[in-house]
Formats: C-alpha cells, structure tokens, sequence
DNA sequence: AGAAATTCATTGCAAATGCAACGACATTGA
DNA sequence: TCAATGTCGTTGCATTTGCAATGAATTTCT
C-alpha cells in the first residue's frame, strides 16, 4: 500500500504546525491593508504598534513582547525613525536603554492603522463567535507554559 | 500624562500579534530538539514530516499546506535531497509536478524525529486540559475563514 | 572601590528570504 | 489544431535575516 512505516501522527492537529500556518495567513493579510498604501513592513507595524500601546518600550522589551530578535527591532526601530515617526532617547536612569516614542507623525499615522487592526480583529470575532474568550485563554496558557520553559 | 492621543486598542489580545508571537515560541523550542542533533532546520523539517504524512505531495501542495514560500519549500527540498531524505520523481500524469517521497534514510530519520514532536505536543495538550479541543475548533473556523479571503 | 560578569543596542557578514522572471508543461477556447 | 493563457518548479538578484562580536553602561562580588 501507499504510506511509510512511520508512527501514527496527526499532522493537521500539530500545534505548533497549525499556529505557524495561522499566523502567516493573519499577518499577511493584516499586511496587505498597510504595506502598499502606507509603505511599512510587518517588523516595522509591529514596532510602530507596540511604541505606541506600551508604555515607553525598549529595544528589549518590544523583543520580548514580540518574540522579534533584538536586530530586527532595532533595525525596525531605525527605519522608522528615519521616517520621523518615533524618537529613540536614552533613558536617564539607565543609559544602556533607549525609549522609544511616537512623533504626532507617528501617531497620527498609527491613527489610521489601528481602526484597520480593530476591524480586522471584529472580523475574526465575528467568526469565533463565543469561543473567542476560550481561545484567549488557552492562548495565555501556552504562553504561560512558555515563559517558564526559558526561565 | 503619559500616553498619545490614540485609538483604544488592546494589543494583549489582539490575535494575529498573539498567533505570531506564539507561533515563533513553539517552533523555536521544537527546533531546538533537532536544529543541532539532526543538522536541519525548520523548513526542512516541516517540509520532511510532509512529505511523510501527506499523500504524494507536490511542492505546491505543501506551499498551500504549511503557508511557506514555494521558492522556500523548493529549496528546502533541494537540501533534503542533496541529504539522500527525499526523492522527486516528476509525477507522469502531470508533468509539471513533482512527487516528493522518503527514502529509507529519511523514513529513518523521521521516524526519530516525530516521536519528539509527539511528546511536545502530549506536553501541550496537558497544560491545555479539555480546552485543547475547543482550541483545535477556534483554529479550524479561523482557518476556513483565511481560506475564503484567498478564493 | 574596582575587577569581573551581565545587560543593551548596534553592526558586519554570511546565509536565508521574497519576488519577479523563466522554461517546461497543461488547459482553454477560437 | 494551435495560439493564448495558466500552472508548476527553479533560479537570479536585491533585500532581509540571524548570529556573533563589539562598545557602552550597569550590576555583582570580593
């Protein structure tokens, strides 16, 4: 017959396999809606976004919030200030670390993306119907799980 | 006070930044299983496991399948080739695809390969309890939903 | 105090990536 | 039938990426 000699496995319930599809499909759909039209990549919106919703990031912290290498973000970082839509200051109370902030350039601009996100986010809602607190949750979880595995 | 005029917006739960962030986490540790013991690396791999559980893939086939480049999954093949893992024979009754398959040495391999990803996701699923498969459901309307936008 | 170890952000460089262009083959439709 | 269109896999090339090395600043330890 056809098929290998191979453990039982069930590829289309692998987690890890399922998450990595569904996160390129979520995002590049998300990129179409900016890329063109406004000229920034996916490192550069993911940056852009957490400048603006977490309070005065650093390289290191959008790293770890993100889970995007500290090279991207800084080079991510870069480009968008040469965009004059954030500032990079050190911070005074340690000057190993930058903080990050939107220019009103920055915030207008985040000003149009954002309701793009929200809309987006409704969409997918829409289709998980009740389920979305569940999946949250199971989210945090394996986040959680995560997090201590590299402690 | 601090913070910019901005929409509000909860990126803590906002899902394409979630899936990605997550996504990256859970590849990374299975990697880290078999990046150095085995030499290959993550697009090896999910090109390896589909060529054994899937049905005579073409490259296309697995572009679709696993979100990943067609140029990606090409080259990814070229190396499992030029490593004895897999064949690609043309297919006779289209001579545009190819069909991949394992050799011996890559049935082999995976065959140490997949019981590490099973005992990854046994873990997962523990830290999940019951709500695994009401996650396994949220991804499936998730996943047809990206499927209709691509029509 | 001050030497050693740690943490940040940046950068050089080799390797990986994405995209468009290409050749081979197949399908469509006049 | 055969020209036009579409699909598949590969490849060239410019860009992006990851990783290790670096320099600056801080923390830890003796």
């Amino acid at each position: 017959m056809s098929g290998y000699d191979l453990p039982d496995f069930d590829l289309e319930k692998y987690l890890p396999y399922r998450f990595t599809a569904l996160a390129a499909r979520l995002s590049d759909e998300m990129a179409k809606s900016y890329k063109y039209k406004y000229g920034i990549s996916i490192p550069e919106w993911r940056v852009l976004v957490n400048v603006g919703y977490a309070k005065d990031p650093s390289i290191r912290d959008i790293e770890r919030r993100v889970s995007l290498e500290k090279s991207k973000v800084s080079r991510a970082a870069a480009k968008l200030e040469a965009k004059g839509l954030i500032t990079k200051d050190v911070d005074p109370s340690d000057r190993r670390l930058l903080k990050l902030n939107l220019t009103p350039k920055g915030v207008s601009l985040l000003g149009e993306l954002v309701p793009i996100a929200q809309s987006f986010q409704t969409e997918l809602g829409a289709t998980l119907g009740d389920k979305e607190s569940m999946l949250q949750v199971a989210l945090d979880r394996l986040t959680d799980k995560m997090n201590d595995k590299t402690l």
